[in-house]
RNA sequence: GGGGGGAUACCAGAGCGGUCAAAUGGGGCAGACUGUAAAUCUGUUGGCUAAGCCUUCGGAGGUUCGAAUCCUCCUCCCCCCA
């Protein structure tokens, strides 16, 4: 459970999580105007105000109903990491508590909501000259030398940690390197205090109903233009926001490795995977209450009896 | 009409007498996750009363101590020549 400090006193976060393609924008919006207040999101890819389509950002009539904040916000070249999205959350949730009750924060980035329901530990941000260093290193040598490192400057994360994963393994690298001290010694295990309670609030549907959505959403993204869209990100494909479902698996048809249609059920099967492993996620946290995304009326209710 | 190739688990596809419940890939299912998180990584995938047993490699017979693997016939598919 988050820390709750005395200013939180009276002032909510209502939380919706649930995997893509469920039903959170709507109800978010659904929210936001029965409590007259803004939307916080919490989707790492709909920062980037270049990705539209293919991350489902909602329609403009939406966006003018209610505010939205950390929508296409940022542009694909920006490089960003949960962290700063922590304290900027909170900066903008801490102004729409100024003035109201309640605050909606939506999103099916699991990280990202943790981060602002219970704060990331303070450690430093990747230093790209070693990150590239590190990265260039695994490309040439394999994994195994990271490895042996690691186990030398943070035997405790070693003997934690799943040594297959690159990424995992370069990260704690970094920050062993960078501050001379092991990686796991900036792990807290302590969740920080928030002028806010959280209500979190799951949307499920029966994986058939969703993935029968997840596939309509996926044609009519086509149909609204998304080759196109990705077309114009082509000769930018490395960068890390473009390593998003629906972009991906275009850039492999542009290359000529999939036909449209073989690219289009490859999206499909991502997007579904990608939806499972939210779910995974979510399994996991205890404080999350959970509703059928049809029962937005109940939901309302439910809501109006935790603001106490 | 003649000649040749093939049928393997959800799909594709290897195996070509024992070490085969059957490689590998795809898909499915499950899981991990602290500044790349729509990323990255892991496990599992015939059934069961589960260190053992049972039913599988188009169908029916046969050879053999032993067959997905060899033989015979049948069914279906593909290719080449007419």
């Amino acid at each position: 459970m988050p820390a709750i400090s005395p200013a939180a006193q009276g002032k909510y976060l209502l939380v919706v999580l649930g995997p893509t393609a469920v039903g959170k924008t709507a109800l978010a919006i659904k929210l936001a105007h029965y409590f007259g207040t803004e939307i916080v999101s919490a989707d790492s890819r709909q920062f980037f105000k270049e990705l539209k389509i293919g991350t489902a950002i909602p329609l403009a009539t939406e966006l003018e109903m209610v505010a939205h904040h950390f929508i296409g916000n940022l542009t694909i070249q920006d490089s960003y990491n949960v962290s700063r999205f922590e304290t900027e959350a909170l900066a903008v949730i801490d102004r729409i508590l100024s003035k109201k009750n309640v605050a909606i924060l939506v999103g099916g980035s699991g990280l990202y909501i943790n981060a602002v329901c219970q704060g990331i530990d303070e450690m430093p941000d990747a230093d790209a000259p070693l990150r590239a260093q590190l990265n260039a290193d695994f490309e040439q040598f394999g994994i195994e030398p990271l490895r042996e490192k690691l186990k030398l400057l943070d035997p405790l994360y070693y003997s934690k940690t799943d040594m297959a994963n690159h990424k995992r393994i370069i990260r704690a690298l970094e920050v062993c390197l960078a501050t001379g001290r092991p990686y796991s010694s900036f792990m807290t295990h302590q969740a920080k205090a928030r002028n806010f309670i959280p209500i979190k609030i799951g949307i499920k549907r029966e994986r058939e109903e969703l993935n029968a959505r997840i596939n309509r959403r996926v044609d009519l993204m086509i149909e609204q233009g998304l080759v196109a869209e990705a077309h114009q990100f082509l000769p930018l494909r490395h960068l890390n926001s473009l390593q998003t479902v629906g972009y991906r698996e275009l850039f492999s048809y542009f290359d000529g490795k999939y036909t449209l249609d073989e690219a289009i059920d490859k999206i499909k099967v991502n997007s579904r995977r990608y939806a499972k492993k939210q779910m995974t996620w979510f399994a996991r946290e205890k404080e999350i209450n959970w509703f059928d995304a049809a029962e937005t009326n109940k939901i309302i209710d439910w809501v109006k009896t935790q603001l106490l």
